[in-house]
DNA sequence: AAAGATCTCAACCGCAACGGC
DNA sequence: TGCCGTTGCGGTTGAGATCTT
């Protein structure tokens, strides 16, 4: 019978102790090669949310919760990703912090504008596409630091999709209002800049030229100078 | 001081995605 | 292409801590 519940310090230095020998993957073996009775998914719960070196306690700062905000705007219950851009925060602490500290104030700033019959705008979170989309992008073989590739409209009917040529990236569809909304939130204060990393290698990519788009897909610096550049 | 209410967060569960065969 | 084992994620739970009455 595998134990469950909390874990004790014994426990605690056993992992560490298996972690720092054999590094942490593998999660199906830890158990058996640490000598615990707990299942690989509580070793790896463990480790990943309290025992690893990275992960910074105490209260969230004000510019992490800020980020935290602009990030949940975005991407929604992502919490992965969303800690993925906050140094020293596991997947668990934002969603906990979220459902105690934020959620329960959105909710009643709702209720309140509810009371006061005020209109509320309804703001629908951008996911990004399904991780297999990103396979067919393949941005790193089709554009190479030294190309000369070019990102222009789709003119496949749908609005705010680009193809980048040559290979087609899909985004959302979703309206220019919202679109330029997000862009307002995310690019303020990064005039020059054309992207922003939202963690995993995925990259939320914008051109503001009347026809805006919404990319997601793994980017490197390369990519980066090129989105830069005049030719995007 | 004690009992009940509320809050916090570590841990569990179920499921989807991934990867190898 | 489908199957199966593994991994990772998000929603939820519940024990312990803290607050309120």
């Amino acid at each position: 019978m595998l134990r469950k519940g909390a874990w004790t310090a014994e426990e605690d230095v056993l992992l560490k102790n298996h972690i720092q020998k054999f590094g942490k993957g593998k999660w199906h073996l830890v158990p058996l090669k640490a000598g615990l009775n707990r299942c690989r998914k509580s070793c790896r719960l463990r480790w990943l949310n309290y025992l690893s070196p990275d992960i910074k306690r105490g209260d969230f700062e004000e510019d992490e919760v800020d980020l935290m905000l602009r990030l949940h705007k975005l991407l929604g219950n992502r919490w992965a990703l969303i800690a993925g851009r906050i140094p020293g925060r596991t997947a668990n602490d934002v969603k906990n912090y979220w459902n105690t500290h934020i959620r329960p104030r959105t909710k009643r700033q709702k209720e309140e504008h509810k009371d006061d019959g005020s209109q509320h705008a309804i703001v629908s979170v951008i996911k990004p596409q399904p991780r297999n989309l990103c396979k067919t992008l393949n941005m790193y073989s089709q554009i190479g630091p030294h190309d000369t590739g070019k990102i222009t409209p789709s003119n496949d009917g749908f609005r705010n999709t680009f193809n980048i040529s040559p290979g087609l990236v899909s985004s959302p569809i979703v309206s220019d209002d919202q679109i330029k909304e997000y862009f307002n939130e995310l690019f303020e204060d990064r005039e020059t800049e054309r992207s922003v990393d939202v963690g995993e290698g995925l990259h939320v990519v914008a051109q503001e030229d009347g026809r805006n788009g919404l990319f997601y897909f793994p980017i490197d610096d390369a990519m980066l100078d090129l989105l830069d550049s005049e030719q995007f």
